[in-house]
DNA sequence: TTGTTCCGTATAATTTTTATACGTATAATT
DNA sequence: AATTATACGTATAAAAATTATACGGAACAA
């Protein structure tokens, strides 16, 4: 049996209990029912489908501590995001207050999402009401919107500018959600979005002003023992890079050795 | 019947089905089945109790669209990150490389995150070999660690520490992952984490270079209206406060007014 | 018109989950 | 040493959730 074979709900409990094991190294039945509302039958359930699709390195019951215990060398059987592994470490506090920093709440109108969204749907052009912030001024023009785009903190969106002839990304805050975001059929197709297609490889190393030992913290937190590390993003997005790896932060610790990028195979 | 009287899975296929609605604008039995794999008669009966929930501007089927629509005075039924909006925006690309930033894998030792972990539930003091970013220098101390904290990019941890008498944060990439972690009984219960419980709170404004209608953008994409923005945080993060909002950078376009702090009220 | 694709409803079958009872092991308490 | 509490396990019947299936309506395109 595997993942795959499971419903939807089992999943993410056995993903949970993974994510246990792994980070905590420990898990009861009682994080299940906790954090599910499923009963204790039901989580011994889960306890024995989790321990059937691991066949090496298996957890143990420890009737001393009364749990499970992950073994030294256990295996994840699915990867998490750093907000998981937060939500499996995290001592549910009661408080007011999270453990974890109040992200901006970059807020989206839902309005402007849903005009943005539909326009993406049909393929149609619509026209914006949209503030520059190098001007300050607000004027109207005609986009075609293709896609959504995340920079980590707040979304963006994608569209063939007429006014510039070219795709841009673009900010919903920046619109005037009181438009009245008058729609229309495109005349002609927009142009295939070379910047999209294209990868930026970018190659990083820790600041040439670390000293070894600190470069060895830097490559342990951002996961590499090579030279260099290396990420691949869509050419269209390389303009978010730096803010969103703070590489232009005075103490910045990675930083960019060069860029390539390739162009995509057209067939 | 309210959400909370659903059983977990069917509350988390409501959840999206409402932020489908928010910010698409409608919503398909399809994203159901498509999503949580549920059947077309499921998915059915999902759209019923999301409708019953709603007793105002509920959604509408639309014959032309094929589609329930929103009503425009849409009220979501609870709060969504913008993680889960762009979940929602997001047009499931096929390709290669997603739509959204790269983050910076900030790296966690799956073994270190165990052992704190221990010393946390346990409450005991543990020997870490930790590297200083100020000095470079690698060396031994003995903390008790309390918790951990997020920073919105990786995953900290409060301790406090015996050799500078107070509470701290710690990073546990600066750990060394193959030391031994002696453990030990703490002799004295660590004091009171008076940075802890307190609150700090900031109030931030629009910058002050902007023009009136920049200004007005700011305060959309952080959804203000007033004057001040007010942010409450706890006093111990608050060092990562201006990183992670941005505030140190060049074109930062929110800045500090004032800080207070409170502390606690104690028993 | 026909076929397709959405939506809906209803029923029986199947699967998942719960409630419950009972048994074992460990640690703390009496 | 016995008792209690709390973990764990298993097993069974009952309840709930979900699926499979069939059938009907509306819109739309060929």
């Amino acid at each position: 049996m595997t993942l795959d074979d499971l419903k939807h709900a089992q999943r993410q409990r056995l993903l949970f209990l993974d994510r246990c094991f792994t980070w905590r190294g420990v898990a009861r039945r009682r994080d299940l029912t906790d954090r599910f509302g499923i009963s204790i039958a039901q989580a011994a359930n889960d306890f024995r489908a989790y321990l059937s699709l691991i066949t090496q390195n298996a957890p143990e019951y420890d009737a001393h501590l009364k749990a499970y215990v992950a073994s030294p060398d256990h295996q994840p059987i699915a990867a998490s995001s750093m907000l998981d592994v937060f939500g499996v470490l995290d001592t549910a506090s009661d408080d007011a207050l999270p453990a974890a920093l109040p992200r901006a709440k970059r807020w989206l109108e839902p309005h402007v999402a849903t005009v943005l969204y539909d326009a993406i749907s049909k393929q149609q052009k619509i026209r914006i009401a949209y503030t520059s912030m190098s001007s300050g001024e607000t004027a109207p023009q005609w986009v075609a919107p293709t896609r959504f785009i995340f920079d980590g903190e707040s979304i963006h969106f994608r569209a063939y500018s007429y006014k510039r002839g070219e795709y841009r990304n673009f900010h919903p805050a920046r619109i005037n959600p009181e438009d009245e975001f008058q729609m229309d059929e495109l005349d002609t197709p927009p142009p295939f979005d070379m910047e999209w297609h294209s990868i930026s490889t970018i190659w990083l190393r820790p600041s040439a002003r670390l000293t070894s030992s600190q470069a060895a913290v830097v490559r342990r937190e951002f996961g590499f023992s090579s030279d260099l590390l290396r990420i691949e993003i869509r050419q269209a997005l390389e303009f978010y890079f730096d803010r969103r790896w703070g590489l232009n932060e005075p103490g910045a610790r990675l930083e960019k050795v060069k860029t390539e990028t390739t162009l995509p195979q057209r067939n």
